[in-house]
RNA sequence: GCCGGCGUAGCUCAGGGGUAGAGCAGCUGAUUCGUAAUCAGCAGGCCGUUGGUUCAAAUCCUACCGCCGGCUCCA
């Protein structure tokens, strides 16, 4: 039950709190109120309000009440290892998406067995149910009570603060800087489990200390926890690391080495009919398809920035005393190829596309599965084009983009990221190509995230991040706008008035690389791959030997129709046929047993477990044929109309 | 690269100073069976690699390699 503590309304400037003028409206609201919404701010209930704009109290169903719930259990996260742990100094311990965290600088680092304890005392100060208590402290005198407690990183924090006062939040024997809002008190805070140890350097600075973080999660109650917990087991049970294995997709070889991919017979044919489609659908939109060697002279990397700028994540080895780079992108060759001849204006665009095997060197620590790996596939093209095709051609891939996640069932946004810190190229390139995307972006009537200080060390670019099945987004595609690399390889055209000058590129991929979507389309589909993805369309299983010769009839028809079909013929029960058919994902069963060899017919076991009617084989066949082609055929409609609008 | 955890049979995992274990998978045989596991037998391991401590190391310590969770970075 919430009751105003007598004492906090002491720090008041004898205004209504937002907790009694709540209180005033709706007992039952205030009563169940986490926090309040006034004046587009979110506020304490111990805080004064404006009289003047609405209140409306935050309840325990509203987005912004949980994380005023995980901020609060951050805090008293902190306390409870401030007790345990004396000496330790606090950083800083914000509401993530799904929980929160502190950082703590500590003699050693926290390890899993500290956190039962944690736990217990949290419990503990739940249990005390100290009110949070709200001040606004002069930040010299905020300043001057963190220093006295050694607390660097607080004092820090104020010092990179303009405001002449600061937040500061107490909860039993702990004061934090801090923007709140909290809950009233800690027996608020229902459902909470501390979930793992990271190391984290202060300020997300690799350069800055390595502090030791706790993360967190914390629900209202019991029931969403646990829900919550569930969907990590869900998660884990998605893990493309782990199908990948089991549906016998591919796999990793410490002989081999680290973020190097084997791809496995399954994987393999999933592979190929992602990148067939890829070829195809390149060639209808206008591309050529090329292809460049792995390793190029170390003086063309010098030429194009790349050994400036992208050094560390390069391999280099030397042949015959020449020092070549393996490719880490796929431009140069296209660059070369532009060059071969020279080009006219009625040339433009070029699109050149190209599955290309790149290698980059990637640090140790961040290796996962298939979606980081140190050499993987880009859908990588270059357009080149005369500065006014630009945003038509940005435009273009954007359709192109759109069209592949519909295929796939992805949801996806986009992100504009403008020029980092290390990178080519003149002011006014760079402002010309922020520009260009802008306008494409604009046109596009899409909404878009700006991400200062992002793009690639030679132009801007737009990202699309994809959000799959379990609501996780990954970047894959991208366009880069570049003005930069044409100066370099001094690429020209002769335009309409007989003078050369100087086409613009886009560097742009669909789907990134192949690798990294495979992983996460498994993620995606839990491994049930659509009957057009699957590597195993069909399992032809016999009830007994009897069946053996229908069912190797049907299997090469299948086969011959150009369905991926396998046949299991061994003396096992029919049970155990469809149980490991059925671990395997793979979409349709056919059951033959003596009925069917009698009826030169077959059964149907759907994935989900029921059966169709018995048929013929050539029924199935075009049953399939149908299901297989649908996707595609949406997908070229699409295209149709796509291209129809850009005129 | 940094912090923490981990590495035992193809897979999932037990054993934690005295010389290696289970289930599943595999192989062999029997069984001919109707929708998520038929039965029996057999075989399978330089306990990630390398140094060290010890009479003795899968077990304790060093260093490498790799994996997992994060940080940083990124397709």
């Amino acid at each position: 039950m919430f009751v105003l503590a007598p004492e906090m309304t002491s720090t008041l400037q004898g205004k209504n709190t937002a907790g009694q003028v709540l209180a005033d409206q709706d007992p039952k609201a205030a009563r169940q109120a986490v926090a309040a919404r006034n004046n587009g701010r979110l506020l304490d209930l111990s805080a004064p309000v404006d009289p003047q704009a609405e209140l409306t109290p935050v309840l325990p169903g509203d987005p912004e009440a949980l994380e005023v719930l995980r901020h609060s259990a951050a805090h008293i996260m902190a306390e409870a290892v401030k007790e345990l742990f004396p000496g330790v100094k606090v950083a800083i311990g914000p509401a993530i998406e799904d929980g929160f965290y502190y950082d703590f600088d500590y003699e050693r680092p926290f390890t899993p067995e500290d956190l039962p304890a944690i736990e217990d005392k949290m419990r503990e100060i739940v249990k005390q149910n100290a009110s949070f208590e709200c001040e606004a402290w002069d930040r010299g005198k905020a300043r001057q009570h963190f220093a006295d407690q050694g607390e660097q990183f607080k004092v820090e924090l104020i010092d990179g603060l303009e405001a002449e006062e600061v937040g500061i939040y107490r909860q039993g024997g702990f004061t934090d800087l801090c923007r709140g809002p909290h809950l009233p008190s800690t027996g608020r805070l229902g459902a909470f489990k501390l979930t793992s140890v990271a190391g984290a350097y202060w300020r997300g600075d690799e350069k800055r200390p390595m502090l030791s973080r706790i993360y967190g999660t914390a629900f209202f109650d019991k029931k969403e926890l646990k829900q919550h917990l569930a969907l990590i087991e869900e998660a884990k049970k998605r893990d493309h690391r782990k199908l990948g294995r089991e549906l016998e997709l591919f796999s990793f070889h410490d002989e081999i080495g680290a973020g190097l991919v084997v791809w496995h017979p399954r994987g393999m044919i999933l592979r190929t009919i992602i990148e067939n489609l890829e070829r195809s659908e390149h060639l209808k939109r206008g591309y050529s398809m090329v292809q460049g060697p792995q390793i190029l002279k170390r003086e063309l990397w010098e030429r194009s920035g790349h050994f400036d700028n992208y050094r560390e994540n390069m391999y280099f080895t030397e042949v015959d005393e020449v020092a070549y780079g393996l490719k880490p992108m796929n431009c140069l060759a296209h660059m070369l190829i532009y060059k071969s001849k020279l080009r006219s204006y009625r040339d433009l665009p070029l699109r050149l596309f190209e599955l290309g095997l790149v290698h980059r060197h990637e640090k140790s620590g961040v290796m996962h599965g298939l979606t980081r790996v140190r050499a993987f596939t880009q859908d990588d093209a270059h357009l080149i084009c005369r500065p006014d095709q630009l945003e038509t051609e940005i435009l273009g891939v954007m359709a192109f983009v759109t069209d592949f996640m519909e295929l796939f069932g992805f949801e996806y946004s986009l992100e504009l990221s403008t020029r980092p810190e290390k990178s080519i190229g003149s002011d006014e390139d760079w402002e010309r190509a922020t520009a260009a995307l802008t306008k494409a972006l604009i046109t596009s009537g899409k909404k878009y995230d700006i991400n200062e200080g992002d793009g690639a060390f030679y132009g801007p670019k737009i990202d699309f991040k994809l959000t799959d099945a379990l609501k996780r987004s990954w970047q894959c595609a991208t366009i880069q706008c570049d003005f930069t690399l044409p100066e370099r390889f001094e690429l020209s055209y002769i335009d309409r008035d007989g003078e050369p000058k100087r086409p613009v590129m886009l560097h742009r991929v669909i789907l990134g690389s192949i690798e990294r979507f495979i992983g996460v389309l498994v993620e995606h589909y839990a491994g049930a791959f659509p009957l057009w993805l699957a590597p195993e369309q069909v399992r032809v299983l016999t009830v007994t030997e009897r069946a053996d010769e229908w069912a190797q009839e049907i299997t090469q028809a299948l086969i011959d129709a150009d369905l991926r079909a396998e046949v299991d013929l061994r003396n096992e029960k029919l049970g155990a046929k469809v149980r490991e058919a059925q671990m395997m994902k793979v979409p349709y069963m056919v059951i033959l047993g003596d009925r069917e060899v009698e009826e030169r017919q077959l059964t149907p076991r759907l994935r989900n477990g029921k059966n169709l009617q018995s048929q013929t084989l050539e029924k199935f066949i075009n049953l399939l044929k149908e299901e297989q082609a649908e996707p595609m055929r949406l997908l070229r409609q699409r295209a149709r109309e796509g291209r129809g609008t850009e005129g």
